[in-house]
Parts: C-alpha cells; structure tokens; sequence
DNA sequence: GTTGAACGGGACTGTTTCGTCCAGTTAGGC
DNA sequence: GCCTAACTGGACGAAACAGTCCCGTTCAAC
C-alpha cells in the first residue's frame, strides 16, 4: 500500500544525509542479521556505522523505525536476488539452478543465520505488527515470483495445464523457510537441500503427460 | 546421549523441590512461547511462578540453563503429541487428520507465536550451542515420528516401496516449519494450511499404483 | 561568505535486567 | 522434636540499554 520504499525519512531534505542513513541501515541489517534484533544493541549500530548516537536519532525515531528500515532493505535485497534468479525460469532445471544457487550460498555458512526474511519474521511478528505486515507484504511478493516462474512453466507446457500454482508457490516457500530453519539448527545445509528437492520432485510429478523431462 | 530428561538439577537431593522446579519450567515455558525468549526477564518468571528469585537460582545457575530446562520441556510435550498423533497413522486420511488436528490448534490463535519448537530454535541457534544442539535432536526424533508413519503406510501397501521415506520426512517437517513461519507472519492459518496439503498432495502422486485412494 | 543542514563526541538520565546475598520462615523425614 | 532442605522476601550491585541533550565543527549550496 504504501509507496515509498524508503520509509519515513523522519526529518525531511536530504543530500548527504542520505548516505549515512543507508550505511546506518546496512550496518544495522548486518548485525542484526548475525546477532538478532533483540542482539543487536544501538550502540552496536553506532560503532559498525561509524555514527554517532545523535546522528542516529536524527535518522531513526527509535529502535523500531531502525528495524523498519531493516526490514525495508533486506526485503528490497531479497526481492531484487529472487526476480533477478527467479524472473526468466520457465524450465525444471531452471529451477534446479535456482535451489543450487540458493544452497549454495547457504552451505558457505552452514546454515547459520537462516533465511534473513524469515528470521527477521520469527523476531519481530508478534511484537510490531507494523513490521509484521511489511514482512507479510514481502514474502507475498516472494510467493508471487515462484507462482510467475510456475505460470511459466504450465504456459510453456513444462507442467499439467491443470495444476494451482498459486497454492504450489505457497508450499515452496514454506519448503524453503522451513528448510532453512532446519539448516540453522542442524548447522548444516542438507535438510535444506532435501526440502526443496521433494518439492521439485513434486513438481517432477505434475509435469504434463507429454513432456515428463525437461 | 543424554539419559536424563530432566537436564542438571543445579543442586542435588529433591522432595517437594522438584515440584517448584516443574512450576518455574512451566511458568517460563509458557511466557516464552509468547513473548520469546529475549523478551521474557527472570521477573516475569519469577511473578508467574510465584516464586522467589532466590529460588530461581536455586534451581537454575543461569538464565541460559532455564531456557535449557524449558527446551526439553517443550520438547517433552511436543514429542509427546506428535508420538500420539502420528504414532498410529498408516493411511493416509489419518495423515489428514494430523494435519486437521495440527491446523485446528493454530488457527485458535490465528497463527500467533508459530511452532513452540521452530519458534525456540530461530531465537536460539544461533547464540547457545547446547540449546541448538538440543533441537537439532528434538527435530530429529520429530522426523523419525514422521519417518515411522510413512514407513507404515508403505508396508501397508498405501505407498509405493521405492520411495525414500527419510527424506520425505524432512520435506514434510520442512513444510511444516515453513508453514508455522508464513502463518505466524500473515496472522492467518492458511499458508500452513495449503503448506501440509500440498505435502500431502505429493504423497498422493506416490501412492502404489495398485492403491490409489486410501 | 553566509546560512543551515549534517555531523562528531560525549555526558547524562532513567530503566531494565541479570545476578548475588542474607536473614528469617516453613515443612517434611527420621 | 530435631534437622535440614525448601522456601519467602527483599535489599543490593553492576552492567547494559534506550533515549535525551548540547556544544562545537564540517560541509555544501546559493
């Protein structure tokens, strides 16, 4: 609904002020990232942003506003990996490569850390419901780029002219978060990799009669 | 490994003792399931319980060390459901009612707090090694519960005998999870609704072929 | 070259929270 | 009835944190 991608600026006009209100909101999405929200002290930003506490009060109306802008960014970041990664699959081994990409990057970790959409969601849902709904708001927008990929692939015969991707793009992500969140536990990348493989192994099976492989 | 199921007592010797000790766990278990971990002080606890603190030392050298004891706490629960839930399941209408039963729970709070498992392991896996640890082997079992009730269906002859029913399992908890997480965020049971069906559905194309409806 | 926004730096308040300590009370086993 | 674990109750310290405020400086536009 709302417009502006970058949020209430809370004191108007810019120029530089700009950019030290995006290394603020970097260096905060990084450290809340590997420490959490509630890990994550102001003085911590401060310190990584190399600004001071004013400046970040300047900025941000509190600490909430400053995990807005979190949100906001992350989610600006995800998006923008996911239609860049996901915008032109319309093939199974599109597909594949995708999951790669996405395990890949996650194996380098270990898993850590988990999904930086769904652990902020697991943070922050049921004590801000402003940022919970952003957060609803983009992984919505997420569910929307797995069903286009899906569309695609029914459109270009890949998968059954019958089948709801819709509800198929919803049980992907949970396949995805969930398997991230078992990753992070496990600190290991493989329950992560089953997940999304029986999830393409879904599909595999929803692939129309005429063309089984792709 | 661990034998004891009640983790490190701090102090030895017990009578009534044990009792406060379940009451603290109890208390704890409940007000972080909804206000997370990071959001629940030992005064919350120690309120809730009607306990002192002098108490809560007593029986807990730390903070982290109650949080432990609420983790095999709530794992105790969790697998307890789920061992009764699914440790009967061979069809798969009686997956379905596991997953009725499951949906049911969450939509009374209309997603909040999510699953009193994953929900632990987003907070604390990544700053408690033992916590995370801990999980890590809760979620296993919960797989193995999951694991045991495919292999039954297979022997009963619902499922096809090629399928690979350990990894299904983790694509099945994974949807699970995932499912928590989306509805937790949208405030909605839905997603994990459609998040288990679509599980399901894939389940449905595996049936042996002699089978098909169940 | 003046003006004002952007900034550094830090002192300061108030609150919350973890954790310690201890003096006195209750209760149950032997 | 004695002994000791279990407990109440609260004072206390220390640290972390959010949030406020102010003074002086830098930078950029006009």
């Amino acid at each position: 609904m709302n417009a502006n991608s970058d949020e209430s600026p809370a004191i108007r006009l810019t120029a530089r002020g700009m950019k030290t209100r995006t290394r603020i909101v970097a260096a905060a999405a990084d450290l809340m990232r590997v420490q959490g929200i509630g890990g994550t002290t102001l003085d911590d930003v401060m310190v990584a942003s190399g600004v001071s506490k004013s400046q970040l009060y300047r900025h941000f109306e509190d600490k909430d506003a400053l995990v807005r802008a979190v949100i906001t960014n992350v989610g600006e970041f995800v998006i923008a990996r996911e239609t860049n990664m996901l915008g032109s699959v319309s093939t199974l081994a599109g597909l594949r490569r995708w999951r790669d990409s996405l395990i890949k990057a996650n194996a380098l970790r270990h898993g850590m850390y988990g999904c930086a959409l769904g652990s902020l969601a697991g943070e922050v849902s049921d004590h801000d419901a402003v940022a919970r709904e952003m957060l609803d708001e983009l992984f919505r927008a997420w569910q929307s780029l797995i069903d286009d990929a899906l569309g695609r692939m029914k459109r270009a015969g890949v998968l059954d002219d019958s089948i709801d991707t819709a509800r198929l793009a919803v049980g992907f992500l949970a396949s995805l978060q969930g398997g991230y969140l078992l990753a992070q536990t496990a600190r290991d990348v493989e329950p992560m990799a089953i997940a999304i493989d029986v999830a393409i192994a879904h599909l595999e099976t929803l692939a129309a009669p005429d063309r089984a492989a792709s």
